[in-house]
DNA sequence: ATTAATTAATCAACCATTCAGTTAATTATT
DNA sequence: AATAATTAACTGAATGGTTGATTAATTAAT
């Protein structure tokens, strides 16, 4: 409404609200241009700010990138935190989980061309490899301690739900990851389907 | 033998030399510094070369990154083709491919680093992930085929061996590509063979 | 008035690439 | 067998562009 102000622009805003933004510019960076192709310049232009901002918000690049990590983690722990389990029966807690690993939204929430470029510079970045780790440990736990409910319960047969954990998780992120190399779009829904009957398989060894 | 040559230097090559030792020094410099930290200078420098030498190999970079997918592809390719399932029984072919898939010489013949260094840039490279596509294709049907044998041998049952391949790869790759991160060293053993069992209960469904 | 957010201008380092020129090996000619 | 012609391997210097980073100046909020 002010007729004076000769460029729109950014409002001013507090750390709080810029540096999450900015970290999520540097995801979407990622993924249109990948890791080596997200240079400082490229984040800022996409959010309009000058590339200043960004190191005077972390610093220097690796910050940046570990700030990422964190995102990612964060958002990929999240869907576990959320995955409403209680109230639920013995048997209905594993469907429901089964469910959730192979749901559209789990599969979709972090792209993969993200997650890899991530994995990727965690091979020569041992602080990112760590947290990655971390991430994966807590991960197995949480299923473990699922696979170990429902076995007391006399739902599966279980007596180390720690590797049926790794089982497990090497399935889910092994499609993840590569299921779009060698399943075609028509056959998806199919191969979802094998995958939870997979699942189930594994679950009971 | 000669005492004047002031600088042992490098011999002269010819192409047929040169260019598959210039792309492999890319592939280890890729697995030292990452795909972004694999610079041409530093190339050349890993075998005391000249950098212009290589643009005079391979014009520009995406050529060389191009040559370099060919490279891995072809490492990995000839490893299916090295199996020797001739003169087996239907079972013991089944028995060996799963040897072979799960072998320690499998999982180290293409360093994960590199190959999710290659997998991340095919994202953002069309050339490069129609490429790897074609890989995974012919995987799979090697399987695929392999596990019809098995089928009309009596070994398993199975009627749909694409889908049965599909789970496998899943499985193979995942572990492939993951298993660092949430097993440790002391438990690879007993994960490998509970990688086996599990790749026996896939072929079953 | 102090502090924090933001921009501007500038830096050296490194990047891929070009091109013109040099050196060695190969081939053809005599 | 000697030499010239041709090709291939290789080098050095210079290109323009981009990178991450620094410093100082400006602007708004408290």
């Amino acid at each position: 409404m002010s007729p004076k102000s000769p460029e729109p622009g950014r409002q001013r805003q507090n750390a709080e609200i810029r540096k999450p933004e900015i970290v999520k510019s540097f995801y979407s960076t990622i993924l249109d241009h990948g890791f080596e192709g997200a240079s400082i310049a490229r984040v800022a232009a996409r959010i309009n700010i000058h590339p200043s901002l960004i190191l005077h918000y972390f610093g220097n690049k690796e910050n940046l990138t570990l700030e990422l990590v964190d995102y990612v983690i964060e958002e990929y722990a999240k869907l576990l935190e959320n995955v409403k389990l209680g109230g639920l029966s013995a048997e209905d807690r594993v469907d429901k989980l089964i469910e959730v690993v192979w749901s559209r939204e789990y599969y979709e929430k972090i792209h993969i061309a993200g997650s890899f470029s991530i994995v990727a510079v965690s091979f020569h970045n041992q602080r990112i490899h760590e947290k990655l780790r971390g991430l994966y440990e807590g991960f197995r736990r949480f299923l473990a301690k699922e696979i170990k409910k429902a076995a007391d319960a006399g739902v599966i047969e279980n007596n180390d739900p720690m590797r049926t954990a790794a089982r497990i998780i090497t399935l889910v992120e092994g499609a993840r990851h590569f299921r779009h190399f060698f399943v075609g779009d028509h056959e998806i829904e199919q191969y979802n389907r094998d995958m939870k009957e997979a699942t189930w398989m594994l679950l009971k060894i």
